[in-house]
RNA sequence: GCGCCCGUAGCUCAGUGGAUGAGAGCAACGGACUUCGGAUCCGUAGGUCGGAGGUUCGAAUCCUUCCGGGCGCGCCA
């Protein structure tokens, strides 16, 4: 690609300006950049004003320099310096055309990079308790993590996608879940029941418990003891409905996990308490109040955590060091965990705990995404776990569609409160971006159709004369997709999913003002109705990557 | 009280160190089809980038502080 031709030029440049002595070695990163106005070049560098200080030089001065030491190359045509000391690349004109070639050889390939070649990188998101459906709340984390996979799928690295169940024997809320299961169940059978005080009150519960006495009949569950060890027998054999439908509604969502990891094996398999040995064989822990301890304060908490309470349960600190050391004996590089707001103040603790437990806290990465409010034609629309009222995930993507839902959810940066309307998401109109930008995709294969019924070959599109493209229109939209491939790395980079649906908006926009100034199908110009095809292929080409990426449909026909 | 996130056009949000001009969508107003999909396009209007300091060649972007909003702060997860 041309842009990584440039950075070669002038790392070579670079070099050469060092050996000879005209610029002291330093090591700054090479940045290009597109100048804000066509007339200022095919694309800018500030390595003159980044080097200015470090070389004690005025920055024209080393730009100066600089341009000197370049190589020749057959993609620049002219450099000029410009401003306080931009190096301005001109290009042959040709570079555009390339890239339409460039795009309709490498297909679906086009966009995706190596840069993470060679890695393995977990990324686990949801992971909400086993204990109901999957609502609103949790719907954000789900099209972020799986479209976060899906970039960092194409720049390289070896992806897989982790939801934690935690279904713990310690986990307070597994455990009122199985007795809130337990009363609904022998409620059902007509046997003496008591819903906890603060139990699950949803008619979900409801749903399970019946769907559970289909399963295992009235003799075996009426046999489940009513106390701490039949709540959790109960809360396990309730798992197993609520992840299926978990799984499901993930699906529905587009989202398949590689790997559903149940935290109970942790305990089962004697892992928690193996870390607790080592943990204080490290000297990291200490009893008070009879709990059990870890020093965080020493690696930068503000208090000390508890691992193990007074009662004997271990806590979510204790099975999350216990949790990330088997992410990594599986061999995984970097591990991502994607979560939700209420969970944003355990960071520092959590990696705090691994740093103690010897952890390197480089190869976790966390990430907190902001709220999702649900709305309504400007109302919000509230909602209530405990008590039921909730707006599951199902319901929504049964009501607004999968691809509705998740350009929605990917369409603000994570760090963003989100208002979801359901009015608007609901309206299948311009107002909807999803559909403005499957629309040009529709409109794209409907051209293509077009051509081939009148004749034109729109499969051998790479026969044709691209140095006929010279509007500017036909520019603008070649530029775009030569800027692509950059546009990826940056949003995995950057962990930012939302500018893919910035971007797909705006290439939809790039096109449809395309189409508007230039006629594509014209038998009277069969050179130029194949140049253009050609660009119109590949646009669609990338439209496509795009909305792969984002995990929404590319139509045919709308 | 402390921590995290946000504050950019009437509304919803991009942009997180670059250039003279801070951009989109929606809403408003005015235009464009006898031909490839009008679910489209073009134009007009709309801004103290929350306020104030600072860092530097250069700040919406980084730092400090104040103001406003959201979320969280348990031997629950």
């Amino acid at each position: 690609m041309a842009d990584a031709q440039i950075v070669d030029l002038l790392n070579a440049a670079l070099e050469a300006a060092c050996e000879c002595g005209d610029l002291p070695k330093c090591d700054v990163e090479i940045q290009l950049e597109q100048p804000p106005r066509p007339e200022m070049g095919d694309f800018s560098c500030n390595l003159a004003l980044r080097m200015a200080k470090p070389a004690g030089r005025p920055p024209r001065e080393v730009a100066q320099c600089l341009v000197q030491h370049l190589p020749e190359s057959a993609v620049v045509d002219r450099v000029e310096i410009a401003g306080p000391g931009f190096i301005n690349f001109y290009l042959r004109p040709t570079w555009l055309q390339d890239v339409v070639a460039q795009v309709l050889l490498m297909g679906e390939d086009y966009g995706r990079s190596d840069v993470g070649a060679g890695k393995r990188v977990q990324v686990e998101f949801i992971s909400a308790n086993p204990v109901g459906p999957l609502h609103i709340g949790n719907a954000r984390g789900g099209p972020y993590g799986d479209a976060l996979a899906n970039l960092l799928d194409a720049v390289g690295y070896d992806v897989e996608r982790e939801y934690l169940l935690n279904d713990g024997p310690d986990n307070t809320q597994f455990r009122l879940f199985g007795a809130s299961l337990q009363a609904r169940v022998r409620e059902l059978l007509d046997l003496d029941h008591e819903m906890p005080e603060d139990g699950y009150r949803g008619d979900y519960i409801v749903d399970y418990a019946r769907e559970l006495i289909n399963r295992h009949g009235r003799e075996r569950l009426a046999g489940v003891p009513q106390d701490d060890d039949g709540h959790y027998e109960m809360a396990i054999l309730g798992e197993e409905i609520v992840v299926e439908q978990i799984a499901e509604t993930c699906r529905m969502l587009g989202v398949e996990f590689d790997s559903w990891f149940s935290e109970r094996k942790l305990f089962e398999e004697g892992a928690v308490d193996r870390k607790i040995e080592e943990l204080r064989d490290r000297g990291v822990v200490y009893e008070k109040d009879g709990a059990l301890w870890l020093r965080t304060t020493d690696f930068g908490d503000e208090e000390d955590r508890v691992l193990v309470r007074s009662n004997g349960a271990k806590t979510y600190l204790m099975t999350d060091l216990a949790y990330v050391d088997d992410k990594l004996e599986r061999g995984f590089d970097h591990c991502i965990y994607v979560w939700g707001p209420d969970h944003a103040a355990q960071v520092p603790s959590v990696r705090a705990g691994m740093a103690a437990a010897g952890v390197d806290p480089n190869v976790t990465e966390f990430i907190i995404h902001q709220i999702v409010r649900l709305t309504e034609g400007g109302e919000i629309v509230r909602m209530s776990k405990r008590a039921g009222k909730i707006v599951s995930l199902r319901d929504l993507i049964e009501d607004v569609g999968r691809d509705v839902t998740r350009f929605f959810l990917l369409s603000r940066s994570v760090d963003s409160h989100l208002d979801f309307d359901l009015q608007l998401a609901r309206e299948q109109s311009e107002e909807n971006p999803v559909y403005y930008v499957q629309y040009a995709h529709a409109r794209i294969c409907s051209i293509l159709r077009e051509a081939r019924e009148r004749g034109f070959a729109t499969d051998d599109v790479t026969e044709a004369d691209l140095s006929l493209l010279q509007h500017e229109d036909e520019r603008r939209l070649m530029r775009w997709l030569a800027d692509y491939p950059g546009e990826v790395t940056d949003a995995a980079e950057q962990r930012a999913p939302h500018r893919l649906a910035h971007l797909s908006r705006d290439l939809a926009a790039t096109f449809h003002q395309f189409y508007g100034t230039c006629r594509v199908i014209d038998e009277e110009q069969p050179e130029l109705s194949r140049a253009r095809l050609a660009l119109v292929s590949a646009t669609g080409q990338v439209l496509r990557n795009l909305l792969g990426l984002l995990g929404v449909s590319a139509p045919e026909r709308m």
